[in-house]
DNA sequence: GGACCTTTGAAGGGG
DNA sequence: CCCCTTCAAAGGTCC
């Protein structure tokens, strides 16, 4: 029982939990959740009008159809890009002009609703509440299996604060949100606090006794919040692991029960999960039955594992090349941005009635880089938690594991390279995201929300991993979103620092002392300033030089 | 039906 | 140690 006691839950999170993460700053953060929702929404426009002002030719992004022609349309698009740069405090990002299309007419969808809404984009979900991971029963690396239970940070509040966050008004556009997107997937149950990184453990045809439709609340239907006692005999381990690996979130879990109300207990259930600890209107009215009991087609990535594919991590060592394939798939543990857009993907949705997931994503890779540091310090936090507890749960595992399992990785063949293709969608793709102008003024160091691309001494990166010192400002890494990222697979052209510790992988947890990624340098271009022309430093200069592989052939 | 698209991050192999 | 590749989620789109 490696950490179980003592010191063992220590690398485990139970420190930074202690931490107090933004009590204080709690009014601040709101504030600055309306700054950065009311600045999301400016930017976006500023882009409109960037957009239509600079790019007249750009209709082809607002086409209906936005999926990416190949040739014309995308290189026309994509050469204008330079002119992006130009005449705008300008940020650089990957952006096909395609995206560029679903982002605007996201935002033409979204303006709207905010009104009608009153709250959309105004406050950033989880912003201030990293939500528990809380992998579903079946499988929480097949789809839909992990679930997120939003939650106040240090979580030791049980006194009822967690209450308070969940009767704050959140935002009246989700309160109204019609959109069923946010509701979760009828098979999901609300109870589904179960960290269960085998999905053998919790047989539909088992279910545990607090996921039974009896532990509803007879008021509301609602299923109540069950005592920790009957939560924590759930973990999700595999029988060999149970008892002897403690959840790196299992600190969490004795807290979400004492302090979590049955609104947030809803929350569980679904990927879809409302951020606002809202359960779906269905959900509160029918009180639904778990979905193992009802689907009996819980898409499961092993064929035969009821009960016996437990071990399929210590399996996969020794199993011969057939049962090799039958094998249950276990998928990698997500990253940040994963988390982070697993959270965001149903509100985006919700609120731009885009569903096409490679806008979606293009947006919430936005997103992700409008993050404050604080913001993203907690998806990197439960990422290097998922990361610790698949490490446990598979310790054979490896990601190698899964190369080729996917039929046929894309674009293994590039075409030729030509200069007049350099924006071809199978090579580069450049888009210049505008700053509103509230975002080109964060070009201030002290601008909290592009506090991802100032300076890193913000406290809170002790949080992500207090058993580590503070990191050192060299040591945190943000990748840098101000790049052309064209493609990786055809050469990087990040503008990101190193950012790999110094004497560990590019996992920025892989190291005690770097716990967080290194903060982005502030690279806040100049107006009217070509982009490729601007040399932060020395050692920008060198990683800014590959701004023009974004014309150069790929080899 | 399955690959593709799109995003960022993690991991691992190769040089 | 750096570079590169692959995969993780997701759902519309295309072949």
């Amino acid at each position: 029982m490696p950490q179980l006691n003592g010191g063992g839950g220590d690398d485990l999170g139970a420190n930074d939990e202690l931490i107090s993460f933004k009590d204080e700053g709690e009014q601040e953060e709101k504030i600055s959740e309306n700054v950065s929702a009311e600045r999301d929404l400016a930017d976006v426009k500023s882009s409109l009008v960037n957009e239509s002002e600079n790019n007249s030719s750009s209709s082809d992004c607002e086409q209906t159809d936005r999926r990416p022609q190949p040739g014309a349309q995308r290189g026309s698009s994509a050469r204008q890009s330079p002119s992006f740069a130009e005449g705008t405090s300008s940020r650089v990002c990957v952006m096909s002009s395609v995206a560029r299309g679903c982002v605007y007419s996201v935002l033409l969808s979204a303006a709207p609703r905010r009104q009608q809404h009153g709250g959309l984009f105004k406050t950033p979900p989880y912003a201030g509440y990293p939500f528990l991971m809380i992998p579903d029963l079946t499988n929480p690396y097949s789809p839909g299996a992990r679930t997120y239970l939003p939650m106040k940070w240090p979580l030791l509040d049980i006194s009822g604060a967690a209450a308070l966050k969940d009767s704050r008004p959140t935002t009246p556009g989700h309160a109204s949100n019609k959109v069923p997107v946010v509701q979760p997937p009828p098979h999901m149950h609300p109870l589904t606090p179960l960290i269960t990184y085998s999905n053998d453990r919790f047989s539909p045809r088992a279910p545990p006794a607090h996921l039974s439709p009896d532990v509803l609340d007879p008021k509301t239907g609602i299923p109540r919040t069950p005592h920790a006692s009957e939560l924590t005999p759930y973990y999700p381990l595999s029988p060999g692991a149970v008892g002897q690996i403690t959840h790196p979130l299992g600190w969490l879990v004795p807290h979400l029960t004492l302090s979590v109300s049955p609104t947030v207990s809803l929350s569980l259930v679904s990927g879809h999960f409302s951020p606002h600890m809202t359960p779906p209107p269905a959900l509160r009215q029918t009180g639904h039955t778990h979905p193992v009991l009802t689907s009996p087609s819980i898409k499961q990535e092993t064929s035969n594992n009821d009960d016996g594919a437990s071990d399929s991590a210590h399996a996969n060592a020794t199993a011969p090349p057939k049962e090799a394939e039958l094998k249950p798939h276990i998928k990698k543990p997500l990253n940040a941005f994963m988390l982070y857009m697993k959270e965001m993907r149903a509100k985006v949705v919700a609120e731009c009635t885009l569903k096409e997931s490679a806008a979606i994503n293009q947006i919430l890779g936005r997103r992700w880089h409008s993050l404050s540091r604080e913001e993203q310090a907690k998806y990197y936090e439960l990422a290097r938690k998922e990361r610790q507890l698949h490490s446990q749960l598979y310790p054979g595992w490896s990601a190698r594991d899964n190369y080729g399992k996917r039929k046929k990785r894309k674009r293994e063949n590039k075409p030729e390279f030509k200069p007049e293709d350099k924006f071809s969608p199978q090579t580069k793709k450049l888009c210049v995201a505008y700053l509103s102008p509230a975002e080109t003024a964060c070009g201030s160091p002290t601008s909290s929300h592009c506090s991802m691309l100032d300076s890193p001494d913000t406290p809170s990166v002790a949080l992500a991993s207090p058993a580590a010192p503070a990191p050192t400002h060299s040591e945190q890494a943000q990748p840098l979103s101000l790049t052309t990222k064209p493609d990786s697979r055809v050469q990087h052209a990040h503008f990101a620092l190193p950012t790999k510790a110094s004497s560990s992988g590019s996992s920025p947890y892989s190291q005690p002392g770097s716990s967080l990624p290194r903060p982005l340098p502030l690279l806040t271009l100049p107006a009217g300033l070509p982009f490729n022309h601007v040399a932060v430093s020395s050692q920008h200069a060198v990683q800014l030089q590959p701004l023009s592989l974004v014309t150069k052939p790929a080899d």
